[in-house]
DNA sequence: CGTATATATACCAATAGATATATACAGCGC
DNA sequence: GCGCTGTATATATCTATTGGTATATATACG
């Protein structure tokens, strides 16, 4: 068996396009497999690897299974890149400014 | 040839230790050898593929090439996980504490 | 109870990536 | 010029992952 970190878990394209498909909400299978491109048991050992790595939690309705995105990694990843932030930097304005509903940056100009 | 992602460079737990030890400041390869655990060959390949994705550069300095981060890949990254910011916004006051130099966040006392 | 639908798993071939060893090349000091 | 050190590349081997086909499981429905 393996581990698979944030990382590793996103280097794989296909589990990219997954994320992205959940981005807006939570998704059964079949419908998945309509987005990405890949047969139903490709994207159901994707989700499986995703589950494993706590990126999706599973809804059973019916036959159905709805997939739904979860937080924490997209936290971890976060956290992570805080540690680089210097080098990204000229762009926390933006970033800042994303945040402006929950918490208003004051533009000082510089400073 | 292979190109690599920001996410599987990333991906390798070596290549990570390599970005870690540049975060500081540029190293020298054998500095590097000696913070990574891996032989030379293998630092000098993954820094080529580092070096592929963006993520470092090199300042030859007589026999020494001298590698540090450059700031591109951070900011994909960065832009990247903002459009999952929906996920982790739980913890945008953290994250944006951490700015606090720059942009200081006004705190209303929790709303 | 039997059939259809949705999802998961097992097995397979092909491929990609990691590590180590050996080798080549370049700059420096003597 | 010669050897030494630092760095890069080439080769071989090994392991892990991917995607497909076929099959199993589970739930719904008539």
């Amino acid at each position: 068996m393996y581990s698979h970190t944030v990382f590793s878990t996103l280097a794989d394209p296909t589990r990219r396009r997954i994320v992205e498909a959940l981005r807006h909400g939570e998704q059964a299978v079949n419908d998945i497999v309509g987005l990405v491109g890949v047969d139903q048991p490709g994207v159901s050992r994707h989700l499986r690897i995703l589950h494993e790595a706590g990126f999706v939690q599973v809804r059973p309705h019916a036959q159905q299974r709805f997939y739904s995105l979860r937080s924490e990694p997209f936290r971890e990843l976060a956290a992570w890149l805080t540690n680089y932030r210097i080098f990204w930097e000229a762009r926390l304005e933006h970033f800042a400014r994303a945040l402006d509903r929950k918490a208003p940056v004051r533009r000082k100009g510089k400073q």
